[in-house]
DNA sequence: CCATGTTTTGTCAATGGTGACAGAACCGCT
DNA sequence: AGCGGTTCTGTCACCATTGACAAAACATGG
């Protein structure tokens, strides 16, 4: 019998489907291909390409979600009597930043895409990451109040990608300077949050 | 020639419409409601209905929405030299907080309506809330660096959501409560954000 | 009242996305 | 190869949402 959810046939389509959007995409842009189309290039039907990808503009933001994987790993990798802040900011770092990949985000920001999807994309991200803080805070032996870890958790997430909605609207976007940014911010609420006992007095 | 937008037949199908949701949704529940249940019970046609309302689930947020407009109010009242929290702090006071409303979204939450659906709502307002304060920050004197303004006004808008979270998730849920977790949060805040000259190193 | 321009609706047709159910392909085993 | 249980697909039906275009309702100057 067979158990493992994860055959063989189900990655070729897989596959087929990826390779078939990213060519659709590039040849006649991503608003103007349906997901329709990406099924019949791929040999199946339109239902079996919602089985594989929850959306169509799933395909486009697979990197920056397994980005989020990498942040989870990142985060139980660190100590737990280490300041919040720091572990954040060395599991941002840890990130495999794809310059190549952000950068389409925001290209694709400003010109073709509906921004209303690619924002609330990025908002799930975040939302994603402060889950990702508060299992962490969670973690941690002395529990804290609820909303200690949750304000916590969530300023934390606003502040790093509150960074990186300034990265993004910029006209040269380089790494280094992502990392200024994000530095800089985690720096700056470091103090607030840490060293005097912020968050802690309900 | 007619020139104003808001006819009198227009209004009237707008207000069958909303009354026609709003017996609907109480009667079969809103997803087991069908947006062209809606417009036929209004007696128009499903695009009517999409002409008058963005959306189905808008009907359920309206309230909310009027409440960002009387923040929005609130905060440009506000004397430009205050300290941004301050600011902040009067201006959610300031909302026209309706308990029934605010219940209803938390109730909803947990039961029939499509989670995400609720969720990804209240995220676009924390979002709206975030730009609404950052519109505020835009129009001091003192120009700030651009990552100070977003990140600001995220953080802040993060706190009060997270604030707000938290008391969603609560058995009982008075007004007293929501109110007293915010002050809290935003009292945490302060500390980082003014006396200290936080965000304005970068 | 009538001609005329405006606003509001209706109609038609797509697309994105999802649940339910049946059939096809596949897996490990004999 | 043949079998029995899984997994994957196809088919069908449905809902939410939107653009384009035409018909209907309405307001107003003449």
């Amino acid at each position: 019998m067979a158990r493992n959810p994860q055959t063989v046939r189900s990655e070729r389509t897989r596959v087929a489907l990826r390779r078939a959007a990213t060519d659709l995409f590039a040849a006649q842009g991503v608003e103007a291909t349906s997901a329709e189309q990406i099924a019949e290039a791929a040999g199946v039907t339109l239902r079996t390409f919602y089985r594989h990808f929850p959306s169509k503009h799933d395909l486009l933001f697979a990197d920056y979600d397994t980005g989020l994987q990498w942040f989870r790993k990142a985060l139980v990798a660190r100590p737990v009597d280490e300041p919040v802040v720091e572990s954040v900011r060395a599991a941002i770092f840890a990130f495999p930043y794809d310059v190549q990949a952000l950068n389409q985000v925001a290209a694709f920001r400003a010109t073709e895409l509906d921004p209303d999807r690619i924002v609330g994309h990025l908002r799930q991200v975040e939302a994603d990451l402060a889950d990702a803080i508060v299992e962490h805070l969670e973690r941690r032996t002395e529990a804290s109040h609820r909303l200690d870890v949750v304000v916590t958790a969530r300023v934390l997430a606003a502040a790093v990608f509150g960074a990186m909605e300034v990265w993004m609207q910029r006209e040269e976007r380089s790494m280094a300077d992502l990392a200024e940014l994000s530095h800089a911010t985690l720096t700056a609420l470091e103090r607030g949050l840490d060293d005097r006992g912020m968050f802690r007095h309900y």
